[in-house]
DNA sequence: CATCAGGGCCCTG
DNA sequence: CAGGGCCCTGAT
């Protein structure tokens, strides 16, 4: 990879999420592998993203509180952006990190409820958040399939080398993921090469799709679960796994639980029962009479609550279960 | 050294 | 609808 592309113009806004908002929850989760593209410590995150041609650096500055939620953004790019560009950036930014979606109900609901309370009060305010364009986030999914974490890893830090670039701003370098355009003239040798295996066929059927339109990522936000779910099970190599996280992560479903992976079975037997291994059913039976209509809402704050206790202080039993 | 499963999915029978 | 194969790695 070249050397960073410098961002030396920056323009910036105070944001206004609708209450509550927790600055840290929704622009940091711990229990994500760290990659190269964003840089958190408490209060500010800094992060990248590829738009309309252009790479773009992003500062986010905690300003407020969770019930009097302010960000102070602050847009890096190579030349001075026009108004009416920056402010179609500040509404990407709205949708991709869930400014909007309104949990007030959920958080006051199960503040005082026996399994969750202590992680609402916590983290109130916390969201699913996208982060990332739709294309981004199915490459990542992939690169999680069939793999332990480390060699995820490695794999998307391979993709960033040869096809993503890197850019400077605001004393920080941090990657910047490709565009599909980047990735369609690499044959699957080539990717094989970054030592993806046999995923090198998954990752360039669907940049393929999406450097030919197929896919509409503005049109589907907003539409019926059931639509999201149809488009995106048409894209080769993506099952009922990746399109689970798909539903809420990206799309913000909050009720969209409908199977637990082995490895989150593991610990949520741990977490909820303090047994080694419960079955499935029971797991989905638990969040689905406890939190109607917010099944995987309460199971996000229980994970990333898991997680951020990890941060703190070393979770023996859980390590084993992470494998780095 | 050999064997195996891993934060799935596709394809076949 | 169950089960084998798939690229590679690190654990055993």
């Amino acid at each position: 990879m070249a050397l960073p592309v410098e961002l030396p113009a920056s323009r910036s806004i105070l944001l206004r999420p609708r209450a509550p908002y927790h600055f840290d929850a929704n622009l940091r989760k711990p229990s994500h592998f760290p990659s190269s593209d964003t840089a958190w410590t408490p209060g500010t995150l800094r992060t990248t993203m590829f738009w309309g041609d252009e790479p773009l650096g992003l500062r986010f500055r905690n300003r407020g509180t969770p019930w009097r939620p302010r960000i102070y953004l602050t847009v890096y790019s190579r030349a001075a952006l026009p108004e009416d560009g920056f402010r179609r950036v500040a509404e990407e930014v709205r949708w991709r990190f869930n400014l909007d979606q309104d949990i007030a109900t959920f958080c006051r609901c199960y503040r005082d409820n026996r399994a969750l309370g202590p992680a609402v009060r916590r983290w109130r305010g916390m969201k699913p958040v996208a982060a990332n364009s739709l294309y981004e986030t199915l490459m990542v999914y992939v690169v999680l399939q069939n793999a332990v974490v480390r060699r995820s890893i490695q794999m998307l830090e391979a993709l960033f080398q040869r096809f993503g670039s890197r850019a400077a701003f605001d004393g920080h370098a941090l990657s910047v993921f490709w565009p599909p355009e980047a990735l369609v003239a690499a044959s699957e040798e080539e990717l094989r090469s970054l030592k993806v295996g046999y995923r090198a066929r998954t990752l360039k059927r669907i940049t393929d799709a999406f450097a030919g339109g197929e896919i509409d990522e503005i049109a589907l936000r907003g539409a019926p679960k059931e639509e999201v779910a149809q488009a995106v099970s048409r894209l080769y190599g993506i099952g009922p796994a990746s399109l689970e996280y798909l539903l809420f992560e990206d799309f913000y479903f909050l009720d969209a639980l409908t199977m637990v992976p082995p490895w989150e079975r593991k610990i949520m037997s741990r977490l909820l029962f303090h047994r080694t291994l419960v079955p499935e059913a029971r797991i989905l039976r638990f969040f689905r009479e406890c939190f109607p209509g917010y099944e995987k809402l309460a199971f996000h704050y229980m994970w990333e609550d898991l997680f951020w206790r990890r941060d703190r202080e070393r979770v023996d039993w859980l390590e084993r279960e992470i494998r780095r």
